[in-house]
DNA sequence: GTTTGATGTTTGTTACAACAAACATCGTCG
DNA sequence: CGACGATGTTTGTTGTAACAAACATCAAAC
């Protein structure tokens, strides 16, 4: 049992995915752009193989699209499928937070509760790249009180979904429309374990952001990225 | 546009997915089952190499379990398990009939009801496989009503996880509780476009099949085949 | 008789090469 | 000058082989 036996190489698909992903979260792939398994390989260093299966994994949770000839591509996202993870987002992590507000326990809510104060300040200081980060620490936080991992990875895999245009918001849209802040209102619901404030919490701000987002369609639908 | 142009020949591994798939909803995998690359490649008739993205595709999806050394092996249910599948599929397919309700047309009701007229034969007839078929396709039927396909997709993903332990439900079930017919008061409910009552009958189809499953379970919480 | 160590088997991982399909490029013919 | 076709390039697919880690088996030593 010594340390020494825990050294154990993880394998370089499993590399190759996670980087991927995090990538896609941090918006680093612009939509549209086709991912080539020769191309991925060489930056990566490795051969074609890991990264062809670090990619069929994406396409099989449905992270990344498949064109033409099977090849894989950072998906586009249009006005109506943003509509449509908005629906199954709700669904979803409404249902999360009633959970949560039914199973919370002291110690995470106090973890919360610093997140919070934290992400206050990051907006304050308009740093928009941590910002994201622990947004996305503090949903998963409340999610993960659920005790349900299955509801917890369901959500996951639609944030991914959503990754390439997470990043489209830009910080002018923070700062100002939370005025109407339902992330201290569903932690506040959730500690007086009100299930039905909580849902409804978080259902706003899934909303609200939805709603944000779509007015950055272009003609044919298309969310783009805002200029500056 | 001629037909010959259509022969292209699909993938190996897509046809490997589509069989590993049917056979785990068919239940005919036995839950606990390893499933080592070399051996389905040799009943398959193909390299490893085939089977290998086929597995890694299922394991992303979820649908197969990864145990040690990066195995694939059929998942195990515990009750536990099934409670929280449960109350993901509640949220997903209730929401999903809801919607159902608001977008209904005339040609897909007309299905459904031939559809449900079929499958109250097949019961009694004591048909269970057949049976079986058509109730996945009925309650896809009306999945697919809500103009959502990212909703319907997530909810296919639920019912594979649960795939291994469809077939454990025995004909005396499906005859004898189905005295209370969530189908039929389902159906009637989209009809009169009641969202309500929708996802109300729904939810309680799922509910009552789960409880009867959670009997099945043994001392470990492990839900097992009934004898027979 | 029990334990320990070596060895063989199983099995997933990775690289490499041959292949096929689609696309782009460019030259030739009308 | 334009259209058609040959050719080269790109890129995903599949098979094969070498490799490494884990497990099972068996024999020898205490």
């Amino acid at each position: 049992m010594t340390a020494l036996k825990r050294i154990e190489r993880e394998p370089l698909w499993d590399l190759a995915h996670t980087q991927l992903q995090d990538a896609l979260l941090a918006g680093r792939f612009e939509p549209g752009t086709v991912l080539t398994l020769r191309s991925l390989a060489e930056s990566f260093g490795t051969s074609i193989t890991p990264v062809r299966d670090a990619v069929t994994r994406l396409v099989a949770q449905g992270v990344l699209q498949q064109g033409a000839r099977n090849s894989a591509i950072v998906p586009h996202l249009s006005r109506r499928e943003l509509e449509h993870l908005t629906v199954v987002r709700c669904a979803l992590e409404g249902r999360a937070a009633r959970e949560a507000a039914s199973h919370r326990d002291e110690a995470s809510l106090r973890r919360l509760r610093d997140r919070l104060t934290t992400m206050q300040s990051l907006i304050a200081a308009r740093k928009l790249e941590s910002y994201l980060e622990h947004h996305r620490k503090f949903h998963f936080g409340i999610y993960a009180m659920s005790g349900i991992p299955l509801l917890v990875e369901t959500i996951e895999n639609m944030w991914l979904r959503c990754g390439p245009v997470l990043s489209f918001v830009i910080p002018e849209y923070v700062v100002l429309l939370k005025g109407t802040d339902h992330h201290t209102a569903a932690l506040k619901a959730i500690m007086a374990g009100d299930a039905d404030g909580a849902e409804r919490e978080i259902v706003a701000d899934i909303t609200e952001a939805a709603h944000y987002l779509s007015g950055l369609a272009d003609a044919t639908g298309q969310l783009r990225r805002p200029p500056g």
